[in-house]
DNA sequence: CCGGCACGTATACACGCGTATACCTGAAAG
DNA sequence: CTTTCAGGTATACGCGTGTATACGTGCCGG
């Protein structure tokens, strides 16, 4: 076999990522798969691993990075793409999703991101099985990671819902919170969606109307309470 | 040392719980625990392990049913005795968190359970460790126990929002998702607030936040779009 | 053409592991 | 007083493990 060969498809690297990801997603955690196991899986030397990767850790830090350098674009390319559909079919006003249209038009874009969101799970099983484990594993390394690639999803879509203003009323903290609280939701949701198929379509429903809902929440809230602890009791 | 003594503080059995929740939580995955390990940790003769569990998920259940034992009670009456005691000084008109005052008194409300949940969550760390790590962890038998562990305390406040009236447009479907959203997003935030203790007073008013924001959500969804599909855009 | 080097291999060692088997002890039941 | 048995111990075997050391091989820059 050639060099360039290797390097096209069966790299090494490539064979121990792919190796880990069946591995690890079968079994236990990640830190606690076995180097000797990992070269059988993968067709290779056990002491080859140290040839790519320092540690368990570096291997998967690849492999987060990997997923995230394939999901992060176009999940957010289908969602400013859906948002503006919607905005060309029936015009800018009425966006805020406080507003009968502007739920309507939150759930239009909902179907597309998460669609293309649970895609990508059913098609990358194994990582988010690993990912969602190693999310409170051992790996200190890797929650880091997973954390901020969580955060860094959030970041995306609160910059989107301040761009598209579908919460006006809300500083930009608000929106953070909501969006991360979205973003891990998904993530959790996507278990469910890997595990029962017979549930995907009502799973679907369910993420798109959560979405809405969380957002639609935390846009009503600061309306009704004084952003710092107020103790007063206006109604009663 | 007698039998009694033995069964009162220092059985076997105990003994090696507590060694579990100690190495679990620092180390790799439950089932990952060496039994040696293990026997070592409590003090105990390795094989002494199989007097007492079948296996490690044996044991992992036994962990979990006893954490909540303990929890699922106190927090349900926490609720219970706050909400009661808002509506002892306020009086029960306007309780619907879509009214102002529904959504001060929601706070008041939750600023009790949460300090009760936080609490908790501090007093047992490494079961909450554990029990997230579990929750997507390779042990299929915790999962399950922990989902439906998870799946009672919804059902819990679920009970309470329909029988305090705080959803009241919903039907109780929403009022589940609601609380299963609630309870989920909970103990991912308990992991933050054993990681981070700088952060636990802004965790405390985070979680209130967004139980309020979730309810308030779902709440008001419902009232803007159809329970099915609905595909045209009223304001548009 | 040749030296370095990236990649992969082979062998070996010491260690911790799960578990099988047998044994001890003290409480309680008859 | 004797039997039973749950709880705890001791020893031993075979295996898989991480890693250290040394070796092979084909690509590429000089």
């Amino acid at each position: 076999m050639t060099r360039l060969q290797q390097t096209l498809r069966n790299s090494g690297k490539e064979l121990l990522i792919n190796a880990a990801l069946k591995l690890a997603a079968k079994r236990r955690s990640f830190l606690a798969l076995g180097l000797r196991e990992l070269g059988r899986e993968a067709g290779l030397n056990p002491n080859t691993f140290y040839r790519h990767f320092k540690s368990l850790d570096d291997l998967g830090l690849a492999l987060i990075e990997r997923m995230v350098a394939q999901l992060r674009g176009p999940l957010r390319q289908q969602r400013i793409a859906a948002a503006q559909a919607v905005i060309d079919h029936y015009g800018a006003e009425n966006v805020n999703i406080r507003t009968r249209s502007g739920t309507v038009r939150a759930q239009r874009v909902n179907r597309e991101t998460v669609r293309l969101f649970f895609d990508f799970v059913v098609q990358n099983q194994y990582g988010f099985i690993i990912g969602l484990r190693e999310l409170h594993g051992a790996s200190a390394v890797m929650r880091e990671a997973l954390r901020k690639a969580m955060s860094d999803f959030a970041d995306d879509m609160a910059q989107d819902l301040e761009r598209f203003q579908l919460m006006p009323e809300c500083d930009s903290l608000r929106v953070q919170q909501a969006a991360m609280l979205v973003v891990r939701q998904m993530f959790m949701l996507s278990m469910d969606y890997i595990e029962q198929p017979e549930r995907r379509p009502s799973l679907q429903r369910e993420a798109e109307d959560m979405i809405t809902a969380i957002v639609l929440g935390y846009s009503a809230m600061d309306d009704q309470i004084a952003p710092e602890g107020d103790d007063s009791l206006p109604g009663g």
